[in-house]
DNA sequence: AATGATAATGATAATAATTATCATTTATTG
DNA sequence: CAATAAATGATAATTATTATCATTATCATT
């Protein structure tokens, strides 16, 4: 991977955002002071930074990408209100893991873990009253037991 | 929400499949079948189905949707090689979630967790020859302590 | 069983996010 | 400094999904 000064500016933007913006987002934050940038760079060269492990990529419930400069492990909390990313920074047992490769003969190389529900600014503003009308496609809490 | 044939039939559908397919690979599916249905319809409905609870919405890795007529508590595996959805069948504790709501200080009322590996097959296929070269997005498993 | 209100359907247009193409520019290496 | 190859940016293309809307089907009520 050769240097280039776009590089250098993505990697800086996507440092000055603890919202974890998408590809899109991002290109207009910079595009802002740097109108001559081009879209395709911005979308490639994060795709290449996750593929090179630099940064991190999270595929929001709805299926957009969400870029995260953060490599230190944590996992997500994305709000069903407002739908910003929040990080959850704690870690899983190992257990679970081979758990999971026990059930399904798999080998398993990563994880990802998402939690959603109501953050505290959206909990704050609509008093409890926000009614979740998007499609509940997750794991349900009441549904877990340990 | 109203009863039509349709509905019954992208029900039963699904119920048939347990690769987890996208709307538009059920769509391909029952249109074998049933030429008349149309797409907007098949996916209006796994929308629809998925809001009300009475399927499941998997995000994949790569933002695409896919669904699920399993509602029992189990989360999911990926294959990086071959892209299949696996189930697995295992719970997690709600100690989990207490410490995620403390670290956050937000209502969390679902969450997610996906696992990605090699399956089986693939691994017998390519007798562990296989390389990841796609995007390394989620939590390596190295970095995840107890 | 006929009626009427309205929800559901299907064909297609529209949208939106992302990727491919390719001529031009830039970085790196000897 | 020149040669080589990777990176860029403008734009076209792609792809999955959603919106529109005229038509049809459902279902409660008569």
């Amino acid at each position: 991977m050769r240097n280039s000064k776009q590089k250098e500016i993505i990697l800086r933007a996507l440092g000055e955002h603890c919202i974890h913006p998408t590809a899109d987002e991002l290109y207009n934050y910079i595009h802002q002071e740097y109108s001559d940038i081009g879209v395709a760079t911005v979308y490639r060269n994060l795709n290449k930074f996750a593929e090179k492990g630099i940064i991190r990529k999270i595929i929001g419930l709805d299926g957009s990408s969400h870029f995260d400069s953060c490599l230190e492990p944590h996992y997500h909390f994305i709000c069903s209100c407002c739908g910003k990313i929040y990080d959850v920074p704690i870690n899983i047992g190992k257990d679970l893991i081979a758990k999971a490769e026990e059930f399904t003969d798999c080998k398993i190389t990563s994880m990802n873990m998402t939690f959603r529900g109501l953050c505290r600014e959206c909990e704050d503003k609509h008093n409890g009253k926000f009614v979740f009308d998007e499609a509940e496609t997750e794991m349900l809490l009441t549904a877990s037991t340990s």
